[in-house]
DNA sequence: CCAACGCTATGACAGATGTCACTGTTTTTA
DNA sequence: TAAAAACAGTGACATCTGTCATAGCGTTGG
């Protein structure tokens, strides 16, 4: 018997998919949380076979019980299961540990051959993101510095680059060329792109 | 027993919500669809006393689906479930005839009460909608035309005026007034405030 | 019918944004 | 240690963005 512990915000998803995957005989879970934070509260309580992680949440999001749990030592293997088709999210996904990563359009029978693999050990990754693992291989280091990261933040709260100058205590030329810095590794033309690709990548 | 057709074009999601609300002795799920088109199909095979509707899916939305209902002259009643909390989408709906409007984060017996309530001839609107109708009502200036709704939508896809402009064959002038206005409605300051805006917000 | 509104458009303007080239300092790392 | 990054800055430049005033046109509702 598995013994899963199922993340995901939205009530009746929860509900309805944990009642799915009690009918199968192999499958039971254990316990369920609706946040980030409640997910770890459980981890803590609770010894499971896999955790079918959401990502979008309130409070703490996946990525962040992720890091939680890396940080804290668990080994439970992760399965995330989410809405979205988000290449970058999926690599740190995968890099803090995550063993796979499928959508939530997945059939029935899929998704529970899929818990059975990772449990087993293995990794289940859907070919559009393998795609994408494969293309960002063979690109160079396009990585976002710190402060670069500062900056982006920043633009992601709507701030000019005046009011980040001021508040990051420096010129504001040199904001200016840490956004166009950030605009060429982002790959984009502005700084709404900009924002626009950060928030959907999580990168803030 | 209530008869319902069941729409929502996520499979596990249908699935583990039909499985919830049969559990329910008033309720049975008739059919299900995983887009509009199939909806249509059932909706003029079987004859149910509610129809579960999702807003966003392939081939036909679920606005698209009230809308053919509505010119067939089916009176099957409709109950909105949707993911998004989208002011416009909402009254539009509202105006095509649905009978109640409610979100995925609902919880289960409040959607189980919101069915038999609109079965019995009832509305069924959750407190943040009714919320957004009482400030559109005080505050119509503050909405969004369908034009500006476009143009934010533009926007938020990281378009530039002028590729907007050209995109919905207007004046880059005429797209500038436009964006001018729509960040005069959102009370920000500019185009990445305003875009950062209508993603926190669905308004897109 | 007429007022109100939405949509289109223009021109002028100030200020914000992004790029480039070039110069330093400090920290990291090979 | 020496090379390579990251970090901070300046100035010039072209372009983009947002505001404002103004105005014509079409539709709608009272």
């Amino acid at each position: 018997m598995i013994k899963c512990l199922l993340v995901e915000d939205q009530t009746l998803v929860r509900l309805g998919l944990a009642n799915l995957l009690n009918l199968d005989s192999a499958i039971n879970i254990e316990a369920q949380a609706e946040d980030g934070l409640q997910a770890l509260a459980l981890l803590a309580e609770h010894s499971v076979d896999i955790v079918l992680l959401d990502m979008r949440m309130p409070n703490l999001d996946g990525l962040g019980v992720l890091q939680k749990m890396r940080e804290k030592g668990d080994k439970t293997p992760v399965l995330i299961i989410t809405t979205f088709e988000d290449c970058d999210v999926l690599v740190k996904a995968l890099n803090l540990g995550a063993r796979g990563y499928v959508l939530k359009n997945i059939e029935l029978e899929e998704l529970i051959s899929a818990i059975k693999q990772v449990v087993a050990g293995e990794r289940v990754l859907q070919s559009a993101v393998t795609d994408f693992l494969l293309k960002k291989q063979l690109s160079p280091q396009l990585c976002l510095t710190d402060k670069e990261q500062t900056v982006l933040q920043c633009m992601s709260l709507g701030m000019s680059n005046k009011v980040i100058a001021k508040k990051l205590d420096n010129s504001e030329g040199t904001i200016r060329n840490h956004v166009s810095q950030i605009l060429a590794k982002l790959d984009v033309k502005d700084r709404t792109q900009a924002v626009i690709k950060a928030i959907n990548q999580n990168l803030i």
